[in-house]
DNA sequence: CATGAATGAGTATTCATTCAT
DNA sequence: AATGAATGAATACTCATTCAT
């Protein structure tokens, strides 16, 4: 049983050493210029042994695209529950840049797309965790928001996707044509504007005083 | 000249075969996968022909996305000088989208965004031509509007990125994602949903009465 | 007439031009290396009226190696009838460096060379042509001073090649592994002392007074 | 252990199968128009197999041409140390010939030649192998006598280069022009003429008696 | 169980030569 | 007679995957 332990757990660890090798050789080179050999030789384990853990290096792919994907989290936990909308939206979007620009987001949400049209399930399933989830952590928020009567009564579900569609727009979109696109010093302000743009329609301060710009 | 313009109209109609064939290829397969000697194939035309005709893959790849990007064009004549702000943000979504969606442009965005890390020239170039050129037209758009008094004073610059932000994140978002995402039967009524925050922050009537949702 | 005899020129100053281009194009890159539409080209012809002048690339380089031998000529009417045999081997050694060094010979041999396998009669017509004809050339001067009593009786197809062994050994041979290679400053001095040994076994004063070396 | 040794003995045996074809190909062939999926073909291998091992063409090539090169050495220990002038001269021009003519040294030569304006460091290291090695050790030779007594003293890099070139012109020059070439009958005989020629000057007694010619 | 050598099917690209005009 | 566009066959090289040990 020792033994049997140990072996999982050095079986575990190649797994892991694989992955992250893969992640690496994938986000330098994408998936079709990244070499499987050279994925085993990163990870100090032999091809064969590679594909004990992997079938394919299809398989690898989508193994190390749901890893990071794992790793896009919810952001509800982030706010008190009695934060004040505009502070609401500036955390979340902060939260979300930061997980964005700093887990290598940008780049891996880049090769899933080159993917869509080869691996179709895989795709829509890491858009659906990638995407969706902090879809509806954001939508929750806002539902809350509602709830206390801080934000007029409305379809949460759209105003979700607008408000980070704004963002996206902002930030994301470049980084995906840009790989070295980075977050400007504006970036704050920016994310004020499009608090603004979404305060006006759904705060229930329809003046509009206190807007920054 | 006869010969001369007979080679020319030959020419130009393999010239032609290839892009069609090529462009087929690489929406299919992305440009990594798609194979020269296939293309060639299909194109009823020998590799070498192709390889006068185009210097390499990457340059065959840049002359498809500049083919596509060419048709996404200017959208400011559709609109009268007098068109009203809400009637301009419905009229530019559905031309933008309307492009976006029938001339394949998500799925060439999809390729392009693969290349980024490997041909980042290239990927910077198609951005501009397809994301920046209808940027700069819409922004006309708002300024025209600003200085007809027919929207609030602001800076335009940003407020056409949150526009087309909001717009994207409900349609070309989900596209890129996913090759077999069509435009919703709703689609109109969302439009007119972002138009409804988009004037409620930059809109003359700020009590935002006569708003559909 | 007048107008055959037009044709005619025009043609052999095609013939000419594209002569010039692939010595050219042979000599930068060798036979293998050298392409039939650069030739074209820079002879500003088309390939099909290349292909009209010669059968295949194969014949126009045989063409170009035959031109070029014709150019190394004979070397006796360098000298007065009297020419003492120290100023012959001098004179002869000078002038078959000259036309070696500056006229490409030893390109052209090098691609003669690399051709032997592959051509052997042409390499054999070639090494006739270029080496042959110097030998003979030699031989009848060396015969001449045998016959004057400028030198002693002896194999004077056997002495004419030592002689010109020991000039290629010094000069020709580091050439032909050197595309570099130009002619040393004490090229003269070198001379001298090959004559010295050549004197010292066939010259009339065995004493050897006089050797510079 | 048994595993590695296992394996490094197959490896080591297909890399010689591939130096042997390689050899055959290219003296076959030569560089150009040696295939390299041949080669492997010819060494019962994948080419994919052949480039494990070898780089590139040219690598494959440089390491035959080593190969061929390390078997043209030196020449010193076929003499006792008091071995007279004539027959350190006899023996070492055998010893230079049989190894130029029994290891298709010749052969290989023009190849080198060929690839002289394409490859210069390989053709100087090549060079400095098979040409400089016998230099050198012809070189040490003269020295030996010279410091014996038994040569005049004299410049023996310049002597040994003028012996070396003797014999080249009668049996290597020939044999780099025409494949076929084999040592002559008279090989002795003419090796003979061209010691006379050497020790005339550079040997002690010069009267030249007992020369055979 | 782990290895790494081996592979077959593929890749983009080139070029001597021909042929419709 | 001259063109230059077109080609088919070939080239060096790569890589995901397997298998004998």
């Amino acid at each position: 049983m020792g033994l049997e332990e140990y072996r999982r757990s050095v079986s575990e660890s190649k797994r892991a050493s694989i992955l992250r090798a893969a992640r690496a050789a994938f986000l330098k080179d994408g998936f079709s210029r990244a070499a499987v050999a050279e994925i085993a030789n990163m990870a100090d384990v032999s091809t064969a042994t590679l594909y004990k853990h992997f079938d394919s290096k299809e398989e690898l792919f989508a193994a190390v695209a749901k890893d990071a994907a794992m790793s896009v989290g919810d952001y509800s936990h982030l706010l008190d529950p009695d934060t004040a909308p505009r502070d609401a939206f500036l955390t979340l979007s902060r939260a979300y840049l930061a997980t964005q620009f700093e887990n290598h987001v940008n780049d891996l949400m880049r090769i899933i797309i080159a993917e869509v049209p080869s691996h179709p399930e895989l795709a829509r399933e890491m858009m659906d965790l990638i995407v969706g989830r902090r879809h509806r952590s954001l939508q929750n928020v806002l539902d809350r928001l509602v709830a206390q009567g801080m934000l007029r009564p409305h379809d949460t579900t759209l105003s979700a996707k607008l408000a980070s569609g704004m963002i996206k727009e902002l930030f994301v979109w470049p980084a995906l044509f840009n790989a070295d696109f980075r977050l400007p010093e504006d970036t704050e302000a920016k994310i004020d504007m499009a608090a603004n743009v979404f305060l006006a329609r759904y705060g229930i301060d329809t003046t509009g005083q206190g807007m920054t710009g």
